[in-house]
Parts: structure tokens; sequence; C-alpha cells
DNA sequence: TAAAATTTGTACGTATGTATC
DNA sequence: CGATACATACGTACAAATTTT
């Protein structure tokens, strides 16, 4: 037979998961997701590895990644339990995995969301229940908090923080109340992506009451039902996002460096031992 | 210290995956996008695992997946190599992971398909490449053969598999055209839940050469560039798809029923041994 | 004071699958 | 291509800690 020159396409690379990252990032999103709060015992070990459809060992694996990024608390005993005692970690800084994202695809990922938030709004303002509807005003409430916290005209850490937890759970709200799990999981991929913009475009921001006036802003767009309202309010929010961005990618030398430092594990630290490493087929 | 009720949030199980098996997935997605074609070979196992970034090993179990699901073929010697034998195999029937999908959430499937296609594909018609443009139009054209080799008022197996693969292969096209990552993937999400309600929803068609028509609309809007064309065309193709689903899921006693027939695998057969199921965190 | 109940902590044996040679 | 070695995950069982009864 004659020889056939190979395919001159290219696989890109498989990036793996371990069931312990997966548990770990599970459970931190139900935390961001405000599904679990502050304070709160999660189910015991037994009971948690049930529900998650894996053993006490993985789990308690997973349980270690959330220990050293801070977002538990362990005690032992008979009143003991897991306790969240934080909701302030982004996933990525606790070396989660985070899908590949090449600091200059962040325009991309703006355009994303400009492109499927305002249709998402839209239908979340057809179908929210009244508890999406006050997971919502709840979201907002957080970022005013925030906002007030911080008068002064720098922003601190703590600050563009709350305001992140805040614009999360405001979008996690709002993909529920489309009450369609497909909506929700497409949403999912643009959040995961999003960590590592929004703490450093936050502090781009000209005043931080900005972020929470647009929140709002989009709040009161949904509870409207008025379409050309959402779709302008949600734009705006994104705009806002997008300005942000520029001005702190501006400032810094590169707009690659602002973002891989602003989410420490982006890159993929050369895989420590295996070529174990995050997320889903591509 | 006074006991603290655990929170009654539950988790939703994870889904695991393995490495051959997102590996397997990742060469059958070069097949049905037609990055590589029926009679091409795949480089050697040795370029190839090296560009997915896994073992040799591994590859290898991957590959007797594809093989065992007749995509490839594998020929010893000198001139030998893994060829490509045909692209008409969905990855669900080949046991590949499939996201779960309840049965009863179809609808809402192809309510978010409505609700983000239209939007992706106006963003195609902005900024494809003629490149672009042509995998559409190959696409139309695949559709248009799938019809013509089918004259009967029956729509035989082959004609649906090769409608399925046209189909997927133009959405796949139309998501590269945004030239957006972000984008892309999250098309992805999508046609992976897509595969189960294709091929069933076809048979319900009252002529196949709607499902080919429909495409070329889509194909020739978004050439056209005209916004409230491309908009409409969209929103027509999967108003096709709704209504043949259901009709097909009228037809048979329960639509539950008919999706779990037509991915076997969907409703996950209640974990074999251990809780090794596929894919994504939620 | 002591026993019981609950929950985490630790360890072992097995099976599966991957990496190395 | 095969065989061996290693890593990972599971299931289970038992020990330790702490509060409740």
């Amino acid at each position: 037979m004659a020889r056939v020159a190979p395919t001159s396409f290219v696989f890109a690379p498989v990036q793996l998961v371990r069931p312990a990252e997966v548990v770990a990032f599970r459970i931190t999103e139900a935390i961001l997701a405000g599904d679990v709060k502050v304070g709160e015992r999660l189910p015991s070990e037994q009971a948690l590895s049930a529900q998650l459809g894996i053993s006490r060992p993985t789990l308690r694996e997973a349980i270690k990644l959330l220990v050293h990024a801070g977002l538990v608390q362990v005690l032992p005993g008979s009143s003991g339990g897991l306790f969240v005692i934080s909701e302030s970690v982004p996933a990525n800084l606790a070396g989660f995995p985070v899908p590949d994202l090449p600091g200059d695809q962040i325009p991309a990922l703006l355009q994303a969301r400009r492109l499927f938030e305002p249709q998402v709004a839209l239908m979340a303002a057809q179908r929210a229940t009244p508890a999406d509807l006050e997971r919502m005003r709840d979201a907002v409430t957080l970022s005013f908090a925030a906002g007030q916290a911080n008068r002064e005209r720098t922003i601190s850490h703590e600050t563009a923080l709350m305001m992140t937890i805040a614009s999360t759970r405001f979008n996690i709200a709002v993909a529920r109340a489309t009450q369609n799990s497909v909506v929700m999981k497409m949403m999912e991929v643009l959040l995961r992506r999003m960590d590592a913009v929004r703490l450093a475009a936050i502090r781009g921001l000209d005043d931080i009451s900005e972020s929470a006036q647009s929140l709002r802003n989009s709040q009161q767009a949904i509870e409207s039902g008025d379409r050309a309202r959402i779709e302008a309010a949600t734009a705006a929010r994104i705009d806002l996002l997008e300005r942000a961005w520029g001005r702190v990618s501006a400032l810094a030398p590169g707009a690659q460096a602002a973002a891989a430092a602003a989410a420490p594990g982006l890159k993929a630290e050369a895989a420590p031992r295996g070529a174990r490493r995050s997320s889903r087929a591509a």
C-alpha cells in the first residue's frame, strides 16, 4: 500500500482532572453561590461522600485542599464537622483547576458574555421565582455593602474581593432564574473563566460604587421585565467591566502579565509530577 | 459547643472522567468537525501522544475505544498507522462520556440553543473567514447529499446519521467562525448534549430535505450578513428540530424513554461498581 | 462521673488504570 | 507490543476525640 502522509492537523493537549479537585471545586461553588453560608456546617463526611458519589478518602483529599485554601475548618468530635469559615477565596487562588486562558483572550471572554448574558437575563426575567429575585437582591445588597466599606478613593483588596463575590453571586442567581440547567452549565463555563479578570478589573474602576450601581440596575431591570431595559443594563454592566479591564491592562506593561498576576495558577505551573492537570475536554 | 444542624443543601454527584475517554472524545471531535477526514492517516502514536500530552499506553487505550466504535482502523507495518474509516458514529453510541441529561430536560436544551445560537450566528457573520464560510458550505452540501440518498418517505438510519453529522459540523463551523474560543467552548457544551436528541429527532421529520434546506437557509443568511435574516433562519432551524422532537416524543410512550433509547449511557446505568462516570463538574 | 453517640482521623487490602521500560 | 512497577481511588474497618445524655 502506498504510504500516506499523516494529517497536518495538530491535536491540542488534553487537560485531565483529579476527582479531589473536582470535588473541592464543587464545594467551593456551593459556597460562592451562597448555597451554604459562612458558619454553616456541611454534612458529615459520610453523608457528603454519598451525596457526591465518591469515596470518603477522596472527599478527605478534597477537604485538605479546602482547608489549605482557608475556606473551611474541620472540627473533630460529636458536635464537630466541616464548617464554612470564609467565602472570600477565589477558586484560582486556592490552586484549583482553572481552564487555561491566555491573557490575550480576555477580550474574547468579555465578548462571549456580551453575547450570552443579555439573553440569559431576558429569560431570567420571564421565569424567575420570588426566591430567585431575592437571591439577586441579596447579591446587590452585598455589593453595596462592599462599596460602603470602602469610601476612600483607593480600592482595598478586601473590598475588591467582596465585590467579586457579589458579582459572581448575582450572575449565578440570574442563571438559576432561567430554570434551565443547560444555561446554567454554560454560565459556569463563563464564570470559571471570570475569576481571573474580575479581581484585576475591579481595581481599575473609577469608583467602586459604579459596580454596585450597575448590579442594581440589572436587578431592577430584570424585575421590571422590560426587554430593552434588561438588555441595556446587562450590556452596561459588561461595558463597565470592559472599560475597567482596559484601564488595568493599559496601566500594566502587558495585559497578559496583569492577568497572570491576578490569577496565579492560571498558567498551569508546568505540572508538578505527572501530566495531571485540570478541566474538561476541549 | 451547641450542636449545629448540617446545611440542608444537597450536593449533586460529581462526574469523573478517565483520561482515555477524554482522549478518545478529543479525537472523535476532530473527526466530527472535519479536521481529519475519512481515509486520512493520523499522526503516529508517538507523535499523537506527544501532541495530546499523554503517555502512549493511554493513547492506545483511547484507540481501543475508537476501534471498537468503528471510527478508526489500525494497520501495522511500515505504511500502516491509524486511519479514519468512518465519521458516522455519534460519541454516545461509542460509550463515551455523555453528560447526564434527564430526558425531560431536552426542552431545556433546545431553549438554550434558541437563546444562544442566533447570537453566535450573528457574530459568526461578522467575523467569518473564507475558510469558515467554506466549512459551512461543506456541511450544507453534506446534508443535501444525505437527503438525496434517501428519496423515500421513510428515513433510513444511515441517512439520519449523515444528517446529524452535517448538522453538527455546521454548528461547529459557525462557532469557529466567531474566532472566539470561549464561544466555541460554550457551543461544545451544547453539542455534547445534542447527540442524544438529533438522531431521534431527525426521524421525526416530515421530510428529510427540510433539514438540509434549513441548514442552507442559515448558511446563506450568514453569508448575507443581514441581521434579521440570520436570526430568523437560526430560529427556524431550531424550530424544525423542536417540532421533530415533539413528534418523536409524542409518538413514543414517553419522551424520557425515547431519549434514553436514542442515547444509551445517558441515564447513567446505576454506576457499575465505583462511581466512575463522565465529564465536568456541575 | 461514666457511658453513649456522633464525627473526624488512620490504616489496610483490593482493584483499576497509567507510566516506564 | 508486552510486562512490570507505580499511583490513584474505592471500600471497609477501627481508633481517637469530643459532646451529649
